[in-house]
DNA sequence: TCTGGGGTCCTAGGACCC
DNA sequence: TCTGGGGTCCTAGGACCC
């Protein structure tokens, strides 16, 4: 029996869901007109997040500098994004994709694959899909697209045709007609790199790729990724709708500065603020790590990385703080201006048993106890943010 | 024009062991 | 004294996704 998924895709997700807070409020609608989301819209250095159709219009795309925007569009509307809210608008739209099919996998905030398989048939699958999606714009107040395919490469690919609002199908049978003529970079998987050397070598469609014998792409883009593009290329994929939710395998935190930094005072600073909210992550997540990276990015955007272990698994900020500073200091030679700094740790576990060492740091219980205010603050800094969201969506029904 | 923040997976080279 | 080959772990870097 043919597969039947569906990809469900928010439009312009940050600035639908902005859009829809700001209704809710009583402000005008800032799909209409051309409007951004940006992380700090008073950050020359902020990049856009999501970008209005009027915006789009204009030539106005997502992760361009904002700076860059206001010279295409000076009357441009800007709003800073809002992590809570749409936490809260991307569940809603999950729960209603629920309804409709169990065998979920949630791909990113604002994307999902459901198999449709034993819901729909080929024939009513374009029926039901456009009954979720009006479900969705009426319940929630933002439109979404709809992707239909016998697997989820196709689905995927068929939600990126014609945008806003709209459900697609791409079958198997429907791929030379409605996928081949596409260029490679429309291909899941092709990115810049990989467009580069697939057109320098004359392959400018998916068509052309998909035609391509796998000696040469191997020679192109490596054997196993080779595999992968001649696959997908021919509309084949079968990898399974995964319903659970994979446990992180890392976690990082990184800040860019408004301004290069250079003074070792501030970047110290940047650091123990990146190490407090990795920590406090894993922590939340009973999480221990057993590695710990830093990264420092500089003005021309290159980027040294160190990464080390640390002697047993943690997820104490002192801990690691003070392998973050060590490795700091291998990566960075005190005097080049830094334009990004970066924590991150992996090989997580959840191992709890304390293994206790004869040589254990003395000051470890001093740390755990700061640890604990430092996550009883956070908590209650969010029930606060949770409670005021609440009289929002009180004040909207 | 001047480039955020958070992830995943793959590759390649070196160290070390058997 | 000089040599092979496989396996595993670690680190660094690159490419991709949203």
């Amino acid at each position: 029996m043919p597969r039947i998924i569906f990809h469900i895709d928010v439009n312009s997700a940050f600035l639908s869901w902005s859009a829809v807070k700001l209704v809710i409020e009583g402000q005008p609608d800032i799909r209409l007109v051309p409007s951004v989301v940006s992380g700090d819209p008073s950050d020359r250095r902020s990049i856009i997040t999501a970008a209005s159709i009027p915006a789009k219009k204009l030539g106005i795309k997502t992760a361009m500098p904002v700076s860059m925007a206001l010279r295409t569009c000076p009357e441009l509307v800007i709003v800073g994004g809002d992590w809570e809210w749409y936490r809260r608008c991307s569940d809603g739209f999950i729960e209603i994709c629920r309804s409709y099919s169990p065998v979920l996998q949630q791909f990113s905030i604002d994307e999902c694959f459901i198999d449709m398989s034993f819901r729909c048939t080929q024939e009513n699958a374009v029926a039901v899909a456009t009954q979720l999606k009006e479900q969705i714009k009426e319940t929630l107040g933002f439109t979404v697209n709809v992707g239909i395919g016998s697997n989820k490469l196709l689905a995927k690919m068929a939600s990126d045709f014609e945008k806003p609002d709209k459900v697609h199908t791409l079958w198997e049978n429907e791929v030379p007609e409605k996928m081949w003529p596409l260029g490679v970079r429309d291909l899941l998987w092709v990115g810049k790199k990989t467009e580069e050397r697939l057109t320098a070598y004359g392959i400018n469609t998916i068509g052309q790729l998909a035609g391509l014998g796998m000696v040469t792409l191997a020679n192109l883009v490596g054997k196993k990724f080779a595999e992968q593009l001649h696959e997908n290329a021919n509309g084949r994929d079968n990898s399974p709708v995964e319903t659970e939710r994979g446990e992180a395998k890392s976690v990082s935190a990184e800040r860019t500065f408004s301004k290069d930094l250079v003074n070792p005072k501030d970047i110290d600073r940047a650091l123990f603020n990146v190490a407090c909210i990795v920590s406090h992550r894993i922590r939340k997540h009973g999480f221990r790590a057993s590695t710990v990276s830093v990264f420092v990015k500089y003005k021309d955007f290159s980027v040294v990385q160190k990464q080390c272990r640390t002697e047993r698994p943690t997820d104490v900020t002192a801990v690691i703080l003070n392998e973050a500073r060590k490795l700091l200091a291998e990566a960075w030679d005190g005097v080049t201006p830094i334009r990004q700094i970066g924590l991150g740790v992996c090989k997580l576990t959840h191992e709890t048993a304390v293994q206790m060492s004869l040589f254990e740091d003395p000051k470890l219980d001093y740390y755990r106890e700061w640890d604990r205010h430092y996550d009883d603050q956070k908590s209650k800094k969010e029930d606060a943010r949770i409670l005021a969201y609440e009289s929002i969506k009180e004040a909207g029904s």
